[in-house]
DNA sequence: TGTATCGGATACATCTTTGTATTGGATAGG
DNA sequence: CCTATCCAATACAAAGATGTATCCGATACA
């Protein structure tokens, strides 16, 4: 392999246009073409970088996860080394609002959801993703388990991230259908003050 | 308007044929002779009786929804006018049981849920379904108020029942990943615990 | 039973989308 | 500066999907 430079700038081109393209129409509504007028390439650069749409959707995939679980993580670790530990409320709101950033990101994430309910191999890959996001979640948590006071359901730490998981799931699909994020973050606050005090 | 049995007929069976095909493949992926084929038609039938995949997709959503609707608003009226009032916790695994009843009707309702997340004027449909769902929850709820000790975050019973309606939809992106059916229902049955009594 | 109308099948024209083979300009290395 | 290699543009062929126009068998009604 010698000329990396230029192959690079257009693959990186190609990957953010192909998520406007998602996120504006859908995966199974984007043609190949599309993503390349987008990217303001022709379909030459395409093949060339790419065999099918299929695989620019996993890369897409592959490289947002790995972008938000790090965000996420690193959003929930931060604070940890504050002077003080924090509130369980704050520890909650940031939360939320380190989850709820992106509704375009929650589109294309919710057909590949779809993409993954249908091709059980597939699903590997975004199980793999939650999993990071409980974990970075779980450790949290954790950090502030002195003052949780889990309900009756909610049996322990693992069950809680995994709550959590849940409601940002159930919130998502609100989000989704009215686009309020400011009233999106403060439902999905309430609903984990409701899932982590009693 | 002289025949109509035979249409009607023809009608009814693409209908079910879509449903099969959209879950299967997604809306995305299907194709008119895909339905006309797994229906037993050709593409004849389906211009005879639709204008568009898009016109069809509609109307099975219509048809589906209303039919859920039906189920859960009776499901969670029928144990009212019982001979004593049901336990909360009746009432909790009668609700969750009654939710997440089919797997593919998760699936061609979260297509749809991207569809109506993309073209505003569809959102309505999707948004009065939900609404009547509340509303039925919301109903059968004020029958055990009493016993009801909402935790803090759930103002309301109205606020209860949207919390409700987020866990339903949390846990279907889980069972939607994982197809397991009986731990969806115990998680919903938890985190609805978890939700509707301190 | 006859007949007018209806509904689905068939055939065809068209547009869209994909994939490949080839070309010419760009780029890195000598 | 020259050249070998690379990469995206272009052109072309083929497959896929849609929509329409037409035909024929089925069905309701007299």
């Amino acid at each position: 392999m010698r000329v990396t430079k230029r192959r690079a700038e257009t693959r990186g081109r190609l990957l953010e246009a192909a998520f406007r393209v998602f996120a504006a129409k859908g995966y199974g509504q984007a043609r190949i073409d599309d993503v390349c007028a987008e990217a303001g390439y022709t379909r030459g650069a395409f093949y060339s970088n790419f065999g099918t749409l299929d695989e620019l959707f996993f890369a897409l995939y592959d490289e947002r996860a790995a972008i938000i679980a790090a965000q996420v993580t690193d959003a929930l670790t931060a604070d940890r080394a504050a002077p003080i530990e924090p509130s369980i409320h704050a520890v909650i709101a940031r939360t939320a609002a380190t989850l709820l950033l992106d509704r375009d990101w929650l589109l294309v994430k919710t057909d590949f959801l779809l993409h993954a309910a249908r091709h059980p191999e597939v699903a590997t890959r975004l199980a793999e993703h939650r999993t990071q996001l409980r974990t970075a979640i779980e450790s949290r948590l954790r950090g502030v388990q002195g003052r949780l006071a889990l309900p009756p359901g909610v049996a322990d730490v693992p069950a809680a991230a995994h709550a959590v998981v849940a409601a940002y799931d159930g919130v998502t699909v609100q989000l989704l259908l009215d686009g309020d994020m400011p009233a999106a973050r403060a439902w999905l606050t309430q609903l984990l003050t409701a899932l982590l005090v009693r």
